[in-house]
DNA sequence: AACAGGACCGAAAACGTTTTCGTGTTGAAA
DNA sequence: TTTCAACACGAAAACGTTTTCGGTCCTGTT
């Protein structure tokens, strides 16, 4: 077993001191031609490699940057850090990826961790019960310290840092005004309780396409969903004998076991219903309907928070810009299970 | 903004030595009483928290561990990492994660640069390009560095190291044996090309099937695949007027194809045509029909894997035990898109 | 001959820890 | 009074780098 050679062992091998190596080997101009083409030999001939860690505690700056997303299995959460990865390696930054399962206290150790020393910066998307009890102190914190902070998707409007959104009320509202061009009188709502920022967005959008379209809302036809793992069967009592021949759903799973629960009600999808969900996963293309549905444009975002996150480490001290929010535009896609 | 806080900032509060500080919040028995308290309760009340590359640099071990994975965007190796992170988690450890992209190049820069100092160790499905390729020199030397490896999915014989696997042949067995039981006579095959250990594999299983009830092969109904992009016409040109009354596919998404090209063609599934899938993701959920598949674990996998990588690591110098082979049972989940 | 200055290199500090070893003070035993 | 442990603490090395600051030559100029 060879274990990892450092600067130290060249130098004794060499004949020549530590700092003489390290200097040779970064071209300094302080080193005679002959010495430096002697120690870069060496070192390439036995693949030295610097060590990240003794650098990192040197420069004082780790060049990864921390992601922290409330579940990794989940679509949406796959593209977004695929495109911060792909920005981050461009720019020779790695990327730290840790999960919180949507558990506060697992997101706040996960923060502390990083936060000491192997992480730059953050790139966040908070966990459901953070929205809920309302407790940022970790957030504040890491920012406090001066350590860049990114959220994105479940951002939090107290929290003074960059922020990467999309435009979920617009996002809604496309999608709503689509299914009343496509002639829906009763259009029912699948969304989550209001403490996750993006139900409640998406809801609201809901509401104003209606509006606009003045057409009276009808609490009856809004349903807002608490515990995921039930939301199947919910779904199919709460469209049980209902007038609708519309439907909007705040993400793909919900549009799903709507479309399941219509057929299985003998309603055709979509002839007798159209439906339209929200986040373009692989469900919505390959399910059959396939499924018109609002793109959200995943590592677009994640590409933008890389940047932004970046911008911020790069910039030098007290020159920092002011925070920004970018909106990323959603799109519709409109495939089988609207008519139009 | 108030900078992190460190050992020596606190000697200098309270006129000790960084020793001492670094000794009492270690509660060693060689600080008095007294100065112990003062000092826990002065890094208390400022929230001293240990900075992790320091202690990195010091110990020669990061808690972290490497992990990876040819592509994210996956619901297999989503969760496999979430099986990897739970137990990691649980021990104490932290995950970095890293992509390819099935990239060779990208593979070994990962590999490189977590292996010098970021990791104390990985967990690896190696790229596609990597299998084909047949050049594992950046495996072999991060083992010879000492540093423990652990494969899983895709694996590679000639490596000798821990490795996770699932039973593929069997799996594949299990799931033609599920044909055949359904009085199938003409099983198609769709598989990738043999280069992709899994493609091989359940390729083999496939045949081994056949050739256990005695079922002729039939060079014509198996298609392999190079081209993940244009699958889903190729598949379709494919099963173009081919007589055939079950298939069995290698992944999710080529069952799922097949599927849709059966129903182009007027058949019905599975009442005119079975079909079986591997890897048990959303998709085979809810798809309709939802498709029988043969279902891999993966949160297993990543679980099995992290604990065989853990225990190398904390085993003492000298003391490791010999490399295992852990296989995880693989299960046929029947649903609707076979007679049974 | 004296000196300036450049070329080349090494010592040491620094990053934030832990740990080994030493040292001074105390109190008690001899 | 001397001696010796026990006690409480500090100095310093170590992990692997980078960088600043000198230092030693040598060369060429006055």
């Amino acid at each position: 077993m060879k274990k990892k050679l450092t600067l130290k062992q060249i130098a004794r091998e060499l004949d020549v001191s530590v700092s003489t190596v390290s200097k040779a080997l970064r071209d300094s101009v302080e080193i005679s031609e002959d010495t430096r083409h002697k120690i870069k030999a060496f070192a390439k001939l036995y693949n030295y490699k610097p060590n990240n860690i003794a650098l990192s505690l040197k420069n004082r700056r780790t060049k990864t940057i921390g992601v922290l997303i409330p579940e990794i299995i989940h679509h949406f959460f796959t593209t977004v850090i695929s495109g911060i990865e792909q920005v981050a390696n461009e720019k020779g930054y790695h990327v730290i990826i840790c999960v919180s399962n949507n558990s506060f206290d697992k997101e706040v150790v996960n923060m502390e961790i990083l936060a000491n020393g192997s992480t730059d910066g953050f790139i966040i998307s908070v966990a459901k019960e953070t929205q809920q009890k309302g407790d940022y102190h970790h957030l504040q914190e890491v920012i406090e310290q001066g350590m860049p902070l990114v959220m994105f998707d479940r951002v939090i409007d107290e929290i003074n840092c960059d922020k990467v959104i999309i435009d979920d009320v617009i996002g809604a509202r496309k999608a709503v005004q689509h299914l009343i061009n496509a002639n829906c009188k009763n259009i029912a709502l699948l969304s989550t309780i209001d403490y996750v920022s993006v139900g409640k967005l998406r809801t609201q959008g809901y509401l104003e396409a209606l509006n606009e379209n003045n057409i009276v809302i009808n609490e009856n036809l809004i349903l807002k969903i608490e515990d995921y793992d039930n939301s199947e069967h919910e779904i199919k009592e709460f469209l049980k004998g209902k007038k609708i021949d519309g439907l909007f759903a705040v993400n793909e799973h919900f549009a799903i076991y709507a479309i399941n629960a219509f057929t299985a009600q003998g309603l055709k999808v979509p002839d007798d219903v159209s439906v339209v969900g929200f986040t373009n996963g692989e469900l919505s293309k390959l399910f059959i309907p396939s499924l018109t549905t609002v793109n959200q444009h995943g590592a677009e975002i994640g590409a933008q928070a890389a940047r932004l996150l970046i911008k911020k480490l790069e910039s030098k001290e007290g020159e920092e810009d002011a925070f920004e929010t970018i909106i990323v535009e959603t799109g519709l896609i409109q495939r089988n299970s609207t008519k139009n």
